[in-house]
DNA sequence: AAGTGGTCTAGACCACCAT
DNA sequence: TGGTGGTCTAGACCACTTA
């Protein structure tokens, strides 16, 4: 980068967001893969032709987003979607009592379908495109809480099969991550109330036309593209939907 | 501070970090009004004998927590609670369409009470004491959304009355701010889906056990100090709860 | 022109981890 | 002991605002 402009000159972006923009590029093309530890800062900044402090900019960034770890004295990792790990970053649902419990997902629908106009333009398909449906359950304790509906495209999951994906040990989004390499790093989310339609009313356990939360979420990988849809349902007797507002967990 | 460490050894907590709770405490205390300037980061430098490099770092915290507003070539502001500002921070509601909307709040009921156990454990009270209920409506173009109902403590807000509330221009959370210094900077929320009730379906204007969101807030200043209650019962027929994961929105 | 925040650099040293 | 990230400093210069 010094190569195309001297030092300490601001062309365009500032120098850490180019940085940034690099190391995203690297990470989504595998470069560096899930769980793996990146090049110590001292060499990133050799690579790029910067300085350790605009190397740790552009990384602060990336580790407030939780796609990169730091590890004092071992290394900056690649984030994974282990339990415990990015797990509450993408799992909202706890006890009434606050307490997290660890979800049991289970998969129990699989097909293929075409996609809809509605479908297609908010995975950025055209309409008719194959796309994958599974249906999960989410358990926490003995208690089935929430039921989702999950829309893949199929071309980004080509060779996923019902057998994969009920024979997998995880979340889907860990196993997007290890199989596909593709890492969900960010969601939206669209919540509201609706009354419990009879399917899913069995397998929620409680009777149809019961109040759920019902959560409408598209997930997406780098640069924000989308990669999955999911419509979540779920009883909210005896566990709730937990969210704040201006909290800083660990700051960088 | 180098007074007491000498300079560049860490003894327990990194400065930084002790720099941000003096600069906390100097804002709870009302050392810099919401919408003030703080002194430059150089003159805070001086102030507390630490290179600039550390202000800027304890002041980055506060910048992501919303609580201060960085403005390149004017200074450093106290955050304010004035539309398009940290609105949209404790305002989550938007249309089903996506749409954001400013939403006109109005207070319907005011009366005072005693915490109850419960009530007095959540707003860090004792069983007894004197607490302010009120009710308040979020209306989003013509339509009712939300009924709020509200707990403060007495004693926070001795002098709000009744006309006070209704005569005020903008949220609570701005009269909170203005008139008693009293910032809120990081809310809890939990949602559930919940059958209306008759008289929240009235103001609501949707039938008595229509499905509806119920989101139960605790609302807190600084060092986390709970200062509102809140259980807001939403209409989400036309308009959603909405929640961004993973999001970075100008990062500092 | 002066003052503010924003970026970038270079270097010293600390804390932690692996060996 | 050597390598990693974490903290702190000092200084130069850029970008923006205000007067």
């Amino acid at each position: 980068m010094n190569d195309v402009f001297p030092i300490g000159v601001q062309s365009f972006a500032p120098l850490y967001q180019e940085v940034r923009r690099l190391l995203t590029q690297s990470l989504s093309e595998g470069e560096w893969q899930p769980g793996q530890a990146l090049p110590s800062e001292s060499k990133l900044a050799q690579r790029y032709h910067v300085s350790i402090g605009t190397i740790r900019r552009a990384i602060d960034d990336l580790v407030v987003e939780q796609i990169l770890v730091r590890q004092q004295g071992r290394g900056t990792f690649v984030g994974t979607h282990t339990p415990k790990r990015k797990l509450y970053h993408f799992f909202h649902i706890v006890r009434e009592d606050g307490v997290k419990e660890l979800p049991e997902p289970e998969t129990i629908d699989f097909s293929r379908d075409r996609a809809d106009e509605n479908t297609a333009k908010r995975l950025n398909l055209l309409p008719g495109e194959r796309i994958i449906r599974m249906v999960n359950l989410q358990r926490l304790g003995r208690q089935t809480v929430a039921v989702d509906h999950i829309v893949l495209s199929h071309d980004r999951f080509r060779d996923l099969s019902e057998k994969i994906v009920r024979e997998r040990d995880g979340t889907l989004y860990s196993l997007y991550q290890t199989r596909y390499g593709i890492n969900i790093v960010r969601a939206q989310e669209r919540l509201r109330a609706a009354l419990c339609e009879r399917d899913t009313a069995r397998l929620l356990g409680v009777p149809t036309g019961a109040p759920v939360l019902e959560i409408n979420r598209t997930a997406m990988t780098y640069h924000n593209t989308p990669v999955e849809l999911r419509r979540s349902v779920v009883n909210t007797k005896g566990h709730e939907y937990w969210n704040e507002l201006g909290k800083i967990d660990r700051r960088i």
